[in-house]
DNA sequence: GCTGTTTTGCACCGATAAATGCAAAACCTG
DNA sequence: CAGGTTTTGCATTTATCGGTGCAAAACAGC
């Protein structure tokens, strides 16, 4: 009936996150896109829309990987302080990365100027809620669970843990030494009696 | 004998650093500076060279004044542990105010591309290891003091206050409420027993 | 007031950005 | 093989970027 599509979209997608993931949204010009890709400029646009679009889709798609991938711990029945120290342990671990060493797609983003756009602040403020949640589900089964001192307050613990999970992907961007993040790692983890 | 400067060249250092701040190096066009300055392109040039030394001049201004300012009671003689509770407290406060919104202008860098430029790279560590170095020196000072544990690892707890350093400045500028920062500050400080 | 020197303002350059117009290409249905 | 429909490739448009050439402007010394 038509001419037939020469691209995956799942694929195109993937290849479109990982560029943005690469460079941010400005210096990811759609040149590169096409690159990374295989497809033409015609089709992107006719594929996603606009640029904005294609960024909107890559946070999306980055967001969810990392809540449903690196958190997924958090989110295990009866998770506790193992399993936030599991968290920490991958991050870690995965900062040592070539793909780590990019850092986080939506920490990079709160840092552009795109970031004061509405539907890009949403997505930062969705991906940092997401993970707090997630942290302060484990943390509030550790209280129940008597792992945790009652009188410990898990909100303000889990914006404690937010903020590690930050400054670990930010000064893996930053390029330092490997055993930095685990230092991170070991002394927040002292935060929990 | 000449024709006289109309500007002051530390204030028009001041106002490009405030520029590039506000958005970092690429998204900070030359119309911009113009602006910020109130200076003329040719004079910009003329006074700093080009766009990539006048963005080196900010960095290198924006890092005397955090390690100078914001770090200054870390150097203190007899600094300890409620010196680090006062550096961690007043980013807490400046989180809160519109300049701190603008988060670190080094932190922001880090994610750029021009990050991989020697010179700007050499500025970022550059500021990183004056950060970790000061909280070590207030570390091994309460160390000494026997405010800390002789068994704490303070180059590893070094890194890691430089992580919440980090960590508040990112989510500042991600636009977070102001009890998130004080979060952090209060659990961190419960890395020293 | 003239000369010499530096700063300034403005126009301009080549490069590159995001986005679009349009027609050829490539398929399926009949 | 012809008709209809979507995708693709290429050229183009408009805007902005960093950087520069050049001459007028603005002073100090004589």
């Amino acid at each position: 009936m038509a001419r037939p599509r020469k691209f995956e979209t799942d694929e195109a997608r993937a290849n479109v996150l990982q560029a943005f993931w690469r460079s941010g949204y400005e210096s990811t010009s759609l040149s590169v896109l096409e690159a990374a890709t295989g497809m033409g400029r015609r089709s992107l646009y006719n594929a996603f829309g606009d640029k904005h679009a294609m960024f909107l889709h890559a946070l999306a798609d980055f967001r969810r990987s990392v809540v449903e991938g690196n958190m997924r711990p958090l989110k295990e029945p009866g998770a506790g302080v193992a399993e936030i120290r599991a968290v920490l342990d991958g991050l870690a671990a995965v900062g040592a990365t070539p793909l780590g060493k990019l850092g986080c797609l939506i920490c990079n983003t709160a840092r552009e100027t795109i970031a004061s756009n509405t539907e890009v602040a949403r997505e930062v403020a969705l991906y940092f809620q997401q993970i707090e949640t997630a942290m302060q589900g484990a943390l509030d089964n550790a209280q129940q669970c008597g792992e945790l001192s009652a009188e410990s307050d898990t909100a303000s613990l889990a914006h404690f843990f937010l903020g590690c999970v930050v400054s670990m992907s930010v000064l893996a961007k930053a390029g330092v030494q490997p055993a930095v993040l685990a230092n991170i790692r070991d002394e927040a983890m002292k935060a929990l009696p």
